[in-house]
DNA sequence: CGAATTGATACTTTCTAGGCATCGAACAAG
DNA sequence: CTTGTTCGATGCCTAGAAAGTATCAATTCG
């Protein structure tokens, strides 16, 4: 059911109306609106028919306000105000300046490059406000084409189509275990030595190919973990190893914090590496320019701590 | 130094835009606002030439909103939202079902005919707000060509030019005196009788003539009262005969609910009259509905109680 | 590779805002 | 009371803008 365009008035009767109830007088509101007299008196008269309401009394030597003027007046002054700034307020959208960027990340993007770029971005784009939402990768790359979120932080098994990214970080996990467990004085440890001991880890669905990377791993030095736990967000998995649960990896970066009572070690000879890049959805950086100026201050970021080459 | 029309763009535009922006298909949105297609690209390229920023992104398969183009979605959907609720509500207010009224009264108006008024009003016009201010004739009469008030309750002297007034009450002033002054005991008193007692009366500057008439009374009937203290509002004045700091006038209407400490007394013979009218500039209210509607409940109250003829 | 769909463009028609001239009413000065 | 001035409204004409029709270019899908 079509409907016809509502509005039988549009903004240049309200701003008529509004200059003629300012300086109740036809001529001189005229004159300030560089226009007619006529002109305005016949504005004036199709907007009090579209509403249905007199607005004004004339008696040849004084208009007043009827009370729907006055309540009209009321109504319209808040609006043509909020209207007028729009063009400002747009550009200053398109150009960047003001804007929002919905941003996903997984703990080890917190923990490692993510607060040196927030602090960055802030000084340089005061006006941009970012969303920062905790995903595991996964959820981040059903988000991603889906225009949830604008950019994410995690750790990708294999090209996404459609999705472009940059490489922020790799690193070698280690291990996390409980500052009592047996290994907890060796300097460093390899897969094997941890046998078939129990492990806290991350759900499978919230990144298979990394979950599927790590057993692999165990699956070359020989032994096969027992999987305890599965925990989410990561910083949990620290209180179940300090809690006796079992042992869990974790990337040398993500553990400078780590309580007093659990340790870390890194691994000798095979090991899973964790990859944490940024991605966003390839040409959305162009039609998003705060998002473009989010990205180029990470790119910055990566550019100083970039990592040297290795296997994916 | 005149300015020319603020606005490049119109209600139009944006209506146009929110369809847009609501499907995000040109056609679909051109068949619901009952316009061909191309008028409505050409209005949305319109739109955004005039806020100098792209709001969509067309690839001929998909169109989406840019960051300037959410932007504008969320500050104009409420302003199209009140703007077309407009013509009901200046409808209704025109018709007096909505709107509001300054009424300025005096403690006599309250103390007898404005309840029943304010009551009857309030069901009959439930959306219509009513300003009740207490204030002094004087004050009133100022008021009311101002425009500062619609309407006021007061006792006037003479006849005010331009306005329109109806009599509501008239009633012989009595006397209010401490339970246990000499005269209390007595069914009514005579004006000279009060010899020189001390006074207690509203501020001359508040209604000079009534005061003087009152002052005039007294000299009629021989005797010149003390002043003591000037107080208002009147019920005040109360408090002070209570106290014991003189005695003052009052109607009979309006000593129903005095405190036990002190006693009302009818004057016999000369007695000062006190004349309740209501008045409004004259014309107003045939711009004004909501006025009118209350006036016409005034006016039905007035019919009920109608007062006997009698001088000024 | 052809058919269909989408938004943009060219051209014409229709509508409307604006300007000019003028009118009737109301107040002011004499 | 008369005359002149000022105010807003009205009639007529012109110019500009919006809408409609027809068509194009690009993309998608079978």
């Amino acid at each position: 059911m079509p409907r016809k365009y509502q509005f039988a008035f549009d903004l240049r009767h309200l701003v008529y109306f509004r200059e003629v109830a300012r300086q109740l007088h036809f001529r001189r509101a005229a004159e300030t609106l560089a226009v007619a007299q006529p002109a305005l008196s016949r504005q004036v008269a199709q907007l009090e028919a579209a509403l249905g309401a007199p607005l004004l009394t004339r008696t040849s030597r004084r208009v007043e306000l009827t009370p729907a003027g006055q309540a009209l007046i009321e109504r319209i002054e808040p609006v043509l105000d909020s209207l007028s700034g729009l063009p400002a307020v747009l550009r200053s959208v398109a150009s960047g300046q003001v804007g929002q960027v919905r941003v996903a990340f997984t703990g080890l993007a917190m923990a490692t490059v993510l607060p040196p770029i927030l602090r960055d971005f802030h000084r340089r784009h005061p006006g941009v406000r970012l969303q920062l939402n905790e995903s595991p990768t996964a959820a981040q790359l059903e988000a991603l084409p889906e225009g949830e979120i604008a950019c994410g932080f995690f750790h990708p098994d294999k090209p996404a189509p459609g999705l472009k990214t940059r490489v922020l970080l790799r690193e070698r996990n280690g291990i996390v275990l409980p500052a009592d467990h047996p290994l907890a004085s060796r300097e460093s440890l390899r897969l094997r030595e941890l046998g078939n001991a129990p492990f806290v880890l991350f759900p499978r669905s919230h990144n298979p190919g990394f979950y599927d990377r790590i057993l692999a791993a165990f699956s070359r030095s020989g032994v096969a973990p027992r999987i305890e736990e599965e925990v989410w967000p990561r910083a949990n998995a620290i209180g179940l190893v300090r809690s006796g649960m079992g042992v869990t990896f974790m990337c040398p970066s993500e553990s400078r914090q780590l309580p007093p009572e659990v340790v870390f070690r890194p691994l000798r000879g095979p090991a899973p590496e964790s990859r944490l890049v940024v991605g966003w959805r390839a040409g959305s950086e162009a039609a998003d320019p705060a998002l473009r100026a989010f990205l180029e201050v990470v790119a910055a970021h990566a550019g100083v701590r970039a990592a040297g080459p290795g296997p994916g």
